[in-house]
DNA sequence: TGTTAGCACTCAGTATTCAGGAGTGCTAAC
DNA sequence: GTTAGCACTCCTGAATACTGAGTGCTAACA
């Protein structure tokens, strides 16, 4: 692949792909001609664009337009070509610090990196919240709430919580759950979350005797709700900024594909193995947004992925400084977390 | 006012309203000239037109066009002339059955609820949480999360849960957090939330100690969440589907300004002493909204105001469905909440 | 006196034409 | 292999004319 096109080639196409990122218009051989890294008459540029597009790279929108380029080409840009243009320490400065102030709770952290993602970049963000299955259970509440229902809220040793409504069987009341929820704590106290289920109900067979059916349900609804994980999207509007999206009707039906979440949410809990993975146009399987693309990173706490968030913008995007913006931004979420992690054992 | 008009202007200015409603686009006299209730030739209805507009309740684009209405117009059809439209049948028991399903959490029950307004209308819909502190305590839970800082969950005899993160001295860790929440559970049981921090206090003084600074922070920060209320918008880009917002940057202001939520916010907790409120155009003192209009409409739980929901569409919206969707919808909000408490006593 | 038919007038919207300009591909010369 | 030159394409925007919906006014009518 890398060797496909000769030096000169590679140059005038990174040349328009940059141009186009900014512009959005067709690149001329003429504007070619005036770039710096590029020496060359317009007629020797238009002899090579020829043959850039000939080969797949390129696209006229028609015969007396300049060119623009298509999904080879920024496939070929963001593989062997863009240099992930570093952020100025301004902006690394900006993402710490922002990061690290309050994180008090791991909601409101996601939510302000899901903020300050989209704000940097000017695209639309998502973020996933962490993974809580792999967390250890550092504490857990059970609380009645109606007849017939309960409140589940379990503490991880990461210092976030999580809340679960669960359905209780008639007559058992707060009494029980308390008594319940203390086995539980002195049972399971440090076994990670998703271990609890099998870990706990040996234990507890014997103990709570005649309703281990209904305490067998109990823990299957927090195990349920301990898989969820949920994405906050923000920033969507942005992409009105953008003429891509000038057509309200497209606007529209990018705006209701990604505020729906379910195709953001299936990217983003994949898990492919690559740390950062970059989904141009029709790589996305999702015609809906055949016009984006969708750059995703992991997350983690300790060595371990927790979570993901990515950048959804137009094909034509800044790809150096959303990679650049979210690396930077995955590794200061994953210290936070660790942080958070560490800080309680 | 009522009477400022006579009949026959009344009736026609009602026809341009419904048409205008309808079609977005200027009402012309030869249209009005066919419709049923009115048996005028076009001339004559030029002539009221011409009255109308000297009045100052329509507006003519260009001279060659037809008229629209103007915020007077819609103001006196909304308090004069709009019969408020009675939903179908079908609409009601719709509203009525998916409203009582599921109803184990109240936020469950509000986004719910929002779902439904932005889908029956095809505007935007804004429903605020219910009011917490005019709840009674039923159990408060304190959990302890990291070193110096903890979870209260507040469970209502209306079956709501609450959480808040504290502030909680270093060193107090769940054995005292416990002790402490026995105690109010034990005290305060019953009472108002917002009742609680006048109540306890003096009541705890003495039990806690050398704690009572620290018991006091800690109820301080309770207090002010339980005045909290929060807004769930829905159905923003419904906007899009209307020629008002053909405009990108017109769209992109409203939902902008929407998102927010800062000024449905302001309005839904502004309590105006009556039940149902139509902001016609200007009447929103938001300039972002000048096209819009914003009928609001409070709920209840037993006989007392805790909330309130919204339409926000353009000022050109269908007032007589939008109020009797309203009206229903609170009603069977009430209903769903005020069982809910009821069940509970 | 209120209503209506008729008519001249206005003006947004659409289609048409035209000139300008940006850009291309090809050819021939360097 | 590179470049200058030139004919050609086709988008864009301005100017122009045409159409049709709608008005206001006047005069006739009931």
């Amino acid at each position: 692949m890398t060797e496909l096109l000769d030096v000169r080639k590679m140059r005038i196409l990174e040349a328009i792909v940059d141009d186009y990122i900014l512009t959005a218009s067709p690149v001329g051989s003429r504007t070619l001609s005036k770039h710096e890294d590029i020496e060359l008459s317009p007629a020797t540029i238009r002899n090579e664009m020829s043959d850039l597009t000939e080969l797949g790279f390129l696209e006229q929108p028609h015969t007396s337009a300049g060119r623009v380029p298509n999904e080879k080409a920024y496939r070929l840009y963001v593989n062997n070509i863009m240099d992930r243009a570093s952020l100025t320490p301004d902006e690394t400065e900006y993402i710490r610090s922002h990061l690290n102030t309050k994180v008090s709770e791991v909601g409101e952290v996601i939510k302000q990196t899901a903020r300050m993602l989209s704000g940097i970049t000017n695209y639309t963000s998502v973020v996933l919240t962490p993974q809580m299955k792999r967390a250890r259970l550092k504490h857990i509440s059970l609380i009645s709430v109606t007849e017939g229902s309960a409140l589940a809220v379990i503490v991880t040793n990461s210092g976030s919580t999580m809340n679960t409504m669960l359905d209780v069987p008639k007559g058992m009341g707060q009494k029980q759950l308390e008594h319940l929820s203390a086995l539980m704590n002195e049972r399971c106290c440090g076994y990670r979350l998703d271990d609890i289920r099998k870990t706990l109900l040996p234990l507890l067979q014997d103990e709570v005797g005649e309703q281990a059916d209904a305490v067998m349900d109990m823990l299957e609804g927090i195990s349920a709700d301990i898989e969820k994980q949920d994405v906050e999207v923000v920033g969507a509007t942005n992409m009105l900024n953008y003429p891509e999206y000038s057509d309200v009707g497209k606007a529209r039906s990018f705006l209701t594909e990604v505020e729906s979440g379910d195709y953001l949410k299936r990217v983003l809990t994949t898990d492919d193995g690559v740390e950062l993975t970059v989904r141009i146009g029709n790589e996305n399987d999702n015609p809906e947004l055949r016009d984006c693309s969708v750059v995703t990173v992991s997350y983690r706490v300790g060595d371990e992925k927790v979570g993901s968030m990515g950048v959804i913008g137009p094909t034509r995007m800044d790809y150096g400084k959303v990679v650049a913006v979210l690396k930077c931004m995955s590794e200061s979420l994953s210290n936070v977390l660790s942080g958070l992690l560490d800080s309680n054992k």
